[in-house]
RNA sequence: UUGUGCGGAUGUGGCGACCGCCCCGCCAUGCGGGGAGGAAAGUCCGAACACGGCAGGACACGGUGGUGGGUAACGCCCACCCGAUUCGCCCGGCUUGCCGGGCGGAUUGAGGGACAGUGCCACAGAAAACAAACCGCCUACGUCUCACGGCUUGUCCGCGAGGCCGGCAAGGGUGAAAAGGUGCGGUAAGAGCGCACCGCCGCGCUGGUGACAGGGCGGGCAUGGUAAACCCCACCGCGUGCAAGACCAAGCAGCGACGAUGGACUGGUCCGGUCCGAUUGAGUCGCGGGUAGGUCGCUUGAGCCCGUGGGUGACCGCGGGCCUAGAGAAAUGGUCGCCCCGUGUGAUUCGUCAUGCGGAACAGGAUUCGGCUUACGAUCCGCACACCCCA
RNA sequence: CGGGGUGUAGCUCAGCUUGGUAGAGCGCGUCGUUCGGGUCGACGAGGCCGUAGGUUCAAAUCCUAUCACCCCGA
């Protein structure tokens, strides 16, 4: 309480941190690697920057603008939190199909088991 | 008092902690400052700005449509005019519960022209647009037949009934609409046939910048509706749009067909203007290849606030103050605590206390402004209606 | 961000220009044909013309607003 907890994490989310460009996410996509969880689809590719990058992709079949900004910010949001417990080193891209907006911790939950069971099967296919 | 509808105003409350995002600045591992809306929306109008060398003319096409003003401009706004609907009061008429007129209030109108022309008006109905006559009304005039009466016995007169030729458009009926309305006179029956009032048309007068209003004279009346049908008139409009466009960097590969008083700039056509071009090929078409990075445009603007003066008002002038997102796979968020507000439950010494839930609708900048339209929880204000209470 | 288009029967569409009757094909139902089914033939049901206003005597059609879906542009 008193004692802040002394971490040698950051937990920033800045631009380099984002997939920008159009090579990033049609590198991702050609993988052909992706796991539905929910109402997301998440494409995993490894890179070679030594962090985590996200690349998000909302369609304007999920909602209007505010919706579609509020689900964006919830997954940026889980990203930023748990991109130390994330698998490290992979380029994300999460791409949203219609539903309700869900609470913080769905979409955390959701990310940690499409992200994990995508790693498992670059795993596989690496052996 | 409550509820509903319409119009208007406000537009997710305050403080703090931690983790974060976008932009700018600096004495730069950090610190400081700024960071969504009234509609940012729909993209329905109008502009600014940029390019098309110039942005010119005619036709075509499109838009607007009472008048005057505001404005950079508008299809927006303001004031006024006119019409329609409705309510109230007054007057007149009669068939006494309807019709007509005047005044006032509220609401509302995409509100130029239907005697420039063309088209259309289904069904019904006799007739749907230089009027006509189905039922009906009439027998005065003309004529025929029959009955009766008269005396001057006739190709006579009177009277009555019926028919024909006719007269009429009041009433019935049809329809969304039937060729001025009401009343009186008039007539064989009727009718603007005549008159009064109202309406309509023409001419001129007065008032008003004007739409228009008022009254005068003349005309018995012609001129149905539809222009959100074609069209006519007046006014406006060159096209494309910040993915406009300017610059830098990187990169590639050409091949085939067509092709000449031809092609490009402009788009629907033509004119004017500019440029390119003649088989060593202007350019067009098809196939193929390369790039999808950066900087600028990019926020100081018909800007906002306050005061003051002018104007009925929209709005304008003057003075002072302020700088208020500018990112581009695209930011303004998350968690928690306290206060505040609403509400449920429990306790209560009726002062409150404890605890749970909620703090919201419509919705988020993407070149920038001015409007319009549409969406919207809660609170407040105004109007209308309904209900309840009191008198 | 800008530009354009389409909503009509369960499905695919016509009708809208020039306003008065809503139609076609497939599908569906009943009957006939057949031992039975298919094919074929006959008959029939099924529509607030996306929604809401307006113009008109009259609107699927003309005008305005709105909703949904689709396409194109560096």
């Amino acid at each position: 309480m008193n004692s802040p907890p002394i971490t040698t994490h950051r937990f920033g989310f800045d631009r380099r941190k984002r997939l920008r460009t159009r090579e990033d996410f049609a590198r991702v996509y050609q993988a052909r690697i992706v796991k539905r969880a929910g109402p997301l689809r998440v494409y995993g590719k490894p890179n070679d920057c030594g962090y985590g990058r996200l690349g998000l992709s909302v369609s304007a079949r999920v909602g209007n603008a505010v919706t579609r900004n509020k689900v964006k910010r919830m997954l940026r949001e889980s990203f930023r939190l748990l991109q130390h417990d994330l698998p490290n080193g992979y380029d994300w891209i999460v791409v949203v199909s219609r539903h309700e907006p869900l609470e913080l911790a769905d979409y955390q939950r959701l990310l940690m088991s499409a992200t994990q069971q995508l790693e498992r099967q670059w795993n596989r296919a690496g052996s």
